[in-house]
DNA sequence: GAGTGGTCTAGACCACAAA
DNA sequence: TTGTGGTCTAGACCACTCC
């Protein structure tokens, strides 16, 4: 009764070690279709049932490759609608990638401004190289600016970008408060997960003079890592931020 | 054919805001055997088909309810074995709540060890008191200690407990390395989630000496608040790390 | 009313572990 | 060989949304 898993129109490994299950195969298929841009950001995906015929497979093998892709914030499931691929906006990128949190009240969930500083085309050095996976010396595009919350300065970041994965990035004429909203619609990338480092250290000049405080102030260093839908790095990011009336917010696990 | 959801031995909630889909019941009955003791660490508990029969739902409700325990590191689940109440070994909560790494190479997953300072018994100030939702002034016991990676101070750790839950902890004769594996076995605690907040400070003068640093160096501070299975938060932890050669690890999601 | 995702069931076969 | 969890299927009913 039940068929044997043939791969089903789907790249099957049945070598030793190379075996997947059916719905994590299925969940390949769908990525990749989101990495092709067949499915963009806000669309509607195909009713689990049609996915199902088209796939050869169960409702319920559907459902949970979708369920999984749901619970990496990848899609957006409402009930009696439909399956939706999820987009950049604001609120859902704050929530997921801003970690900052004022001490007291709650900060009202508020994007914060960005004062640009400059961004300008460099050669990567050993440790950006390293951290995105590219050739040291590669090009890429470092952006500097200062990010404000009601008004005060709040950190000062350095993004670093290849320019092999994002061409043109350092003819932009200007930068919007929200880069993952721009990677998505102007170059297709979707940023799916990061991992982050963090650090104290000592103000330097530049930094203090840039957020207001004392040269030797301590800082949060955040070293973020971003990754597309593939897992690849894609997005360097340094950030140090004063801490004074802020906190970063982690979850175990 | 399909029986109504009438709640089968579980506690039915039907009232209009009230509803929580079966496996949700399920779930909250396996985790009160673990609250209240009837399944401890390591035992196994019965087969899916054996407690889709004792609560009389189906096998696959039951499996939904134990992999959403499996996800949050309740349960571990072995193929051909059976499935168990996880332990609170050196390895795992290293993992899992031990979020510091070597910027080099990886520290191999040592478990710190400890230089305790001292314990005491104290009453729980402002501050303490709403992290851990007592009273102000309640009895808690606070431990300090150093923990040492490789030889080198590594970070100055503050435990503060409430006595209320953790009776007599003040009268010990020593405290283990791992603190958790102790809160279970001694008092049948099991530390199922953390939440963490971290900031940047400068040394004072105690924790510099300890730490064997200068005073004013950059520090990184963790406030810990962590959680019984209920989410009832039972430990409050502040830890000031030296970071020049560390870093602390977080994901996002 | 038609279509969607959300829940629940029942039963099959597989891979793995232990006796 | 027996029993376990892991996967897959098929079909039912429900709650919700939109027409």
């Amino acid at each position: 009764m039940v068929e044997k898993n043939a791969g089903l129109a789907l790249q099957d490994d049945e070598t030793e070690i190379g075996f997947k299950p059916l719905y994590a195969q299925v969940k390949d298929q769908l990525i990749r279709r989101l990495v092709d841009g067949t499915w963009q950001p806000g669309m509607a995906l195909p009713s689990e049932q049609e996915l199902a015929r088209q796939l050869r497979v169960s409702q319920g093998t559907v459902r949970k490759a979708l369920d999984a892709m749901t619970a990496e914030n990848l899609l957006v499931r409402r009930q009696g609608r439909g399956t939706f691929v999820a987009e950049p906006e604001d609120a859902r990128i704050l929530f997921q990638f801003f970690r900052l949190a004022s001490d007291h009240a709650d900060s009202g969930g508020a994007f914060p401004e960005s004062r640009l500083l400059g961004w300008s085309r460099a050669s990567a050095d050993e440790a950006e190289a390293e951290a995105l996976s590219i050739a040291s010396g590669a090009p890429v595009c470092r952006v500097e600016r200062i990010r404000v919350l009601l008004g005060k300065p709040l950190l000062a970041e350095t993004i670093i970008l290849p320019l092999g994965i994002f061409p043109g990035f350092d003819a932009l004429d200007e930068i919007p408060n929200n880069v993952y909203q721009l990677y998505s619609s102007r170059w297709g990338i979707t940023i799916a997960k990061a991992d982050e480092r963090l650090k104290a250290i000592a103000a330097g000049d530049a930094d203090a003079r840039h957020l207001g405080c004392a040269p030797g102030e301590p800082l949060l260093l955040i070293r973020r890592i971003a990754r597309d839908l593939e897992g690849k790095p894609v997005e360097l990011r340094i950030s140090r931020c004063l801490t004074r009336d802020m906190h970063y917010v982690a979850n175990l696990p």
